[in-house]
DNA sequence: CTTTTAATGTAATATCGTAACAGTTTAACT
DNA sequence: AGTTAAACTGTTACGATATTACATTAAAAG
């Protein structure tokens, strides 16, 4: 029997407005580190502000250079640093397949990330569809494999992409 | 409805014979270089060799390390040439979450490997199920993105170290 | 207000991967 | 066979990604 909930797609459409979703990121950050009794401090917010503000993803070293503030180069672990922290709180994502980072679209929502990364824009969008992961779940266990964790990345061509030729 | 199919996963028991997978594996290579008119070189060989001697994820320059061979040490484009040679042939995979490389278990059945890989034992095996993949392309598809290509990478736990403790 | 924990600054280094180019071998074609 | 084109190799250098280690400072907890 097929499930038929919708499909919580999210792919950022060209039109979409940044700065109202940087700052829903920002916001979501700061309440969920106020629950945990975390700090957000100068560099996370910063960080998060950087990927947030580009949903095509960015490397460790891109990020590194946007923190020029005051002028003055950060060290690499200073960004790394951040990227821990915002991945381990669920706001950013890593990207295996590109060593590098985009914001989370689905924050709170307890997904398993599945990525849509369009080879053309270059932009990356999350397919969060739990019959991806309950199928891997299940064909893995039915393999006699206890799953932790799933990475799924899916490279190909986006909506607005193909439809422009 | 539910696919019924077998899955054919395949997860290297600790008990197999090493010698006999890499032979077959080998004997895979150079029939495919025949086929297609490939040249199947000494480097090729070896690190086709290496690599399937392990059912471990190996890095480039854990390879490269096994390169030595009259004493002399190899420059990592070898080995990255050689891996890409063979990873374009479908002999090879590459695991993006540990920037490694193992040996491909389904030689020529045209699979879209899905990995799992085992954080305790760190062997890697292959769930290469038509149920997930499908799953995937109609989800993204749905989506309104056009699939090139999947990565899914399961990390987890095995059979044989579940039963171990 | 002191103790402890968390975060930062800084330097060095490890790890992974590629570019460029000259030289050599192999295959293909007269 | 001799010539040409294509593929592979050797070598050097470098670029990109990521981590370790340790001294210092700031924040939270008692």
């Amino acid at each position: 029997m097929e499930d038929m909930e919708a499909l919580p797609v999210r792919f950022p459409s060209r039109k979409h407005n940044h700065s109202s979703c940087v700052n829903k990121l920002l916001g979501d950050a700061e309440e969920e580190c106020r629950r945990q009794k975390l700090r957000f401090t100068e560099h996370r917010r910063k960080v998060l502000e950087i990927i947030a503000s580009s949903h095509k993803p960015l490397g460790a070293y891109d990020i590194l250079e946007q923190m020029n503030f005051s002028g003055k180069r950060q060290a690499p672990v200073v960004a790394y640093r951040a990227l821990d922290f915002l991945i381990n709180l669920g706001l950013v994502h890593r990207l295996n397949s590109l060593n590098a980072f985009v914001a989370c679209m689905a924050v709170g929502e307890d997904h398993t990330a599945q990525f849509l990364i369009c080879r053309q824009c270059k932009n990356v969008g999350e397919l969060n569809s739990n019959r991806v992961s309950e199928r891997i779940e299940k064909d893995a266990v039915e393999a006699g494999f206890q799953v932790d964790q799933q990475l799924v990345e899916i490279i190909g061509i986006c909506y607005e992409c193909a439809e422009s030729g």
